[in-house]
DNA sequence: CTGAAAGCGCTTACAG
DNA sequence: CTGAAAGCGCTTACAG
């Protein structure tokens, strides 16, 4: 049998509101007071039913999230950033999946009844269209975007056609000319901003440089290994193939990296290979990248979420700095 | 302004009671109320107060999850997995963190608490003593292991003895006497009983091949990228050096082989390497491995929650397969 | 098939 | 500093 709150107020000779304000910390309690029902709650095994709490008015104290995948490097760096300022906080985390356009869908018909569950909802790689952007506002949550600019809601990510630019500066300014770029065609996604804006940073750089893109430097494959793998087997088939090629994730890259291995291309004296994220693995790998700080992303946003509604950051874009890391998979062309 | 169940039973000119059943999908409403009242919530935007709900007698139709790290490749598969059965029984899933012994003492507090929240806990390496174990059993709520075995608590998990076993055995039956293992020294966890068991697996193999045990073939190092670095710079420090190593993850032997190589120590000429998981990037690495399915994992042990306590499986302890996968990291000495 | 009513266990003004 | 009481919004026997 639970403890009611009933239980102890009788047990501590006192009232249940006087219980609900000591054990809540809350000012106008008798230190003796206190300690009398600390200890009669303690003894008791009491702890607060929480949808009583909840239907009273209580918080929830819990902060959902929504991703495509939880299987991937990302989002388990988001997560574990967030993760660490909620639980620090004294909140709770709930995690919900929308990967296929059903499970968006379905996420989407729930999220108003998720006002009552959780006090805010942090959003990562969801990519709203004006439809379902509006129906996230209507469902009364306290959004934070993560990775993604979403207008109307504030919002924590990284200048990604800046990022893919400099990337691709970084095969020029070596002495690159034939330029490719892998990871666009991301099937499960249809539109990806953030891939879309990579693929115009990247157009800008050899626009910049005078230098023409060419159809089929733009290599097919999601942005995972075997996504690499594929790449560079597409690379491997062209009479003329690019000498440098941008991974959009270093997940990919290193997909790449090690078909271009078994493939005999040498990396980086026949092909240079640069990726996204510095992935826990690039370092080991060598692999030259785009560093973003994810797991501080994931972190931030959390707070974000936390100072909110209060400090309402009216619809702020925050954006993390990305940082060339070169390594060895980069060098110059022979 | 919230719809309640009140407005709905209102503008649908029926009772709450009905509202209640006819929403629920309860027997007992005449198809026409039922349409009637389904409307009118559409329209009015109503959805039930989880609060309430809970307080009333409904259940969360949660579970939650503990884990010690959610950055590291293990528990995103298994995230996963349990993610993806969940969600399609429509529940959901809240996680929580337990690295620190403070984080595990301060969850274990709360867990009691929990037993108003959610609806079951799934385990993830939180090797419980016997004190803790008492107090997460004590607290009422379903358990299920992930990973461990621990009494009375149904688990899945694999048979880490006997794979540690047939690793090494592998590395013995190419004809290896020099043999290392790397990964006993996981820092944050004190006591490990998997890893523990994988050493104890490895033993047994070298001692079932009569040949004797190093105590300096014990690298250290965590089960990291860096921890794998770590080991191969004190394997490079040895006068006469294993000729194999078994490296209890992935992650750590692709660290392992990448630092080798950057030593110049040639994989698997100069030695070779066996790791543990089949992480995403082990066969891009063309490393040789202990395949276990964590993903599979993961959804196997929520599919064994939700059958809880209904068709209480009596405290089972499932054992899943584990497979030696062969790859280019290993091969006979030379 | 449907409704009136009790009850779930809290929190929060309102008094004192 | 403390208590009595209303109220949060549901679900579930119990009647009919």
């Amino acid at each position: 049998m639970r403890a009611t709150i009933e239980d102890v107020a009788r047990e501590a000779g006192v009232s249940v509101a006087t219980v609900s304000r000591a054990l809540r910390g809350m000012d106008h309690v008798a230190e003796v007071t206190r300690d009398r029902v600390v200890a009669t709650a303690q003894r008791l095994g009491y702890s607060p039913h929480f949808g009583a709490s909840l239907l009273a008015g209580g918080a929830t104290r819990t902060i959902g999230l929504v991703a495509p995948y939880y299987d991937i490097w990302y989002t388990s760096q988001v997560l574990a950033g967030v993760e660490e300022v909620l639980s620090a906080a004294g909140h709770d985390l709930v995690i919900y999946a929308a990967d296929t356009p059903l499970n968006r869908e379905q996420f989407l018909s729930r999220a108003h009844s998720l006002q009552t569950r959780i006090d805010g909802l942090l959003i990562v790689d969801f990519f709203p269209d004006v439809g379902q952007l509006q129906r996230l506002i209507e469902s009364g949550l306290n959004l934070v975007a993560i990775g993604e600019d979403v207008a109307r809601v504030p919002s924590l990510s990284i200048d990604n056609f800046d990022a893919a630019f400099r990337a691709t500066r970084h095969l020029i300014e070596i002495g690159h000319t034939r330029i490719g770029i892998a990871g666009g065609q991301q099937v499960s996604l249809d539109t990806s901003p953030v891939l879309a804006s990579r693929i115009d940073g990247y157009q800008a750089a050899l626009a910049d440089a005078g230098l023409k893109e060419l159809a089929e430097y733009r290599l097919t494959g999601m942005l995972t290994v075997s996504g690499g793998r594929q790449a560079i087997d597409e690379l491997a088939d062209q009479l003329e193939p690019p000498t440098a090629v941008f991974f959009m994730s270093d997940e990919m890259a290193m997909g790449g990296l090690a078909q271009a291995r078994r493939l005999g291309i040498d990396v980086p004296g026949d092909l240079s290979i640069i990726g996204f994220d510095d992935h826990d693995l690039a370092e080991a790998t060598g692999l030259s990248t785009m560093r973003q700080r994810v797991r501080r992303l994931g972190s931030l946003a959390a707070e974000r979420m936390l100072s909110l509604p209060d400090h309402d950051s009216g619809r702020v874009h925050e954006l993390m700095p990305v940082e060339l890391v070169v390594r060895d998979s980069t060098a110059p062309p022979r």
